[in-house]
DNA sequence: TCATAAAATTAGTCTTGACTAATTATTTTA
DNA sequence: TAAAATAATTAGTCAAGACTAATTTTATGA
């Protein structure tokens, strides 16, 4: 289909674009696939030229028809790669970000929709992402996080939205994965921290950010 | 690891260096991947300054300890990763290859060793091509093709040699898989094709070429 | 053994996708 | 609004890994 870089790209571009009002521009761009912007110049130039994205320095960087097709798919290889390798291979929720990054890559007409079926047509993926179905349908994606919560509600974790390893890592540390039940029990008002109770045990305190990763239903 | 490039000669290699007293030269190992002899040549620059080949003119190119064991996992993958496609996923045996092609160069510590205790920890691929083991060690491949029976006497498909998808999809059409029982009706002296009776149906005649092809138990 | 063919090698080029440094645009902010 | 800061862009470079064309080596066979 596309090499390696354009469909890092384009995964890239559709991740910022689910941010609602944000104007996706090159230096965000390079920000987040840790590249020079300059870089980012040239292959915008690219693609635009597949005519996958549109560029307006006004709107920033939009994905066309075609482009938002193809990202897609690549988000949804991801993230079928990463139910796979969790659940049939038993790697932790940590370890397969980087795996699937490079799965996700692999192109044959059928491998996906093979796999997906393999699996039982999972809706999430194991960060509680949703997975876009064959026909590029995304399931609604969670939105609400634990700082949502007032005072005494308590929730089940959907999803994370940073799905950095030192984050995850912290997760397993807490013993919070999809599922786990938390109840908030204070919000400081100083720093906006968060006081829980993880799966009914001991009070836990947290920073607003990361209460702000915890996607929840 | 390696670059994409670098683990596709070490893997083709690999394969020449299974032909017993085969001297592996530039030019053999641009013909297996259909590059330029020219670019081989930078190629084996750069693997022997890497310490996982060594050239000599006399000898041809030769896999270093460390090259060999590297060729070997390269290997391993990608038949594991075969065996996971016709298993799993249900392609057929002459999709698996390509797909694997690309599945086997994703690199982590564990992936290869997870995956096979996945499927079982199988011995052969789907083509019967021996798995190397988690150790380095690989089963003995079959030896035996359809031109050694003696007529009259039949035997079950074990595995084939030549793996281009013409030469599997004409299996397929003559309904034979790893495992379909054939029996030796005759031997055309003429040319030394073979009449053969496939799951005990009725004749059919195959070239030398076609019986060299197929590994028998 | 010498001429020819084949193989190996060298030299130089191309494309992809990065980079740095320099320049131009655009925002901020004082 | 003008100066300063930030962002975007251009120009030029680099490495990897392929190529072609030219040259040198090595084999082959008359």
């Amino acid at each position: 289909m596309y090499t390696l870089s354009e469909e890092n790209y384009l995964k890239s571009i559709y991740r910022l674009a689910q941010q609602p009002n944000f104007k996706i521009t090159p230096t965000a761009i390079a920000e987040s696939l840790g590249n020079n912007p300059a870089s980012v110049v040239d292959m915008i130039r690219k693609l635009t030229e597949k005519q996958l994205i549109a560029y307006d320095k006004k709107k920033g960087v939009e994905l066309t028809q075609q482009g938002l097709k193809d990202a897609v798919l690549i988000v949804r290889r991801h993230r079928l790669w990463e139910v796979f390798l969790l659940e049939k291979l038993g790697y932790h929720w940590d370890e397969i970000h980087d795996i699937a990054e490079e799965l996700e890559h692999i192109s044959n007409a059928t491998l996906a929709d093979r796999l997906d079926k393999f699996l039982g047509f999972p809706e999430y993926d194991p960060h509680g992402d949703p997975i876009p179905k064959a026909n590029g349908k995304v399931p609604k994606p969670f939105s609400v996080t634990l700082t949502d919560l007032k005072m005494g509600e308590s929730c089940r974790v959907a999803a994370v939205r940073d799905t950095s390893s030192s984050f995850l890592q912290y997760l397993q540390k807490l013993d919070i994965g999809i599922g786990t039940r938390i109840q908030l029990i204070e919000k400081i008002s100083f720093d906006n921290s968060l006081v829980i109770s993880i799966s009914g045990k001991e009070n836990t305190t947290v920073s607003q950010k990361f209460g702000e990763n915890i996607l929840i239903d």
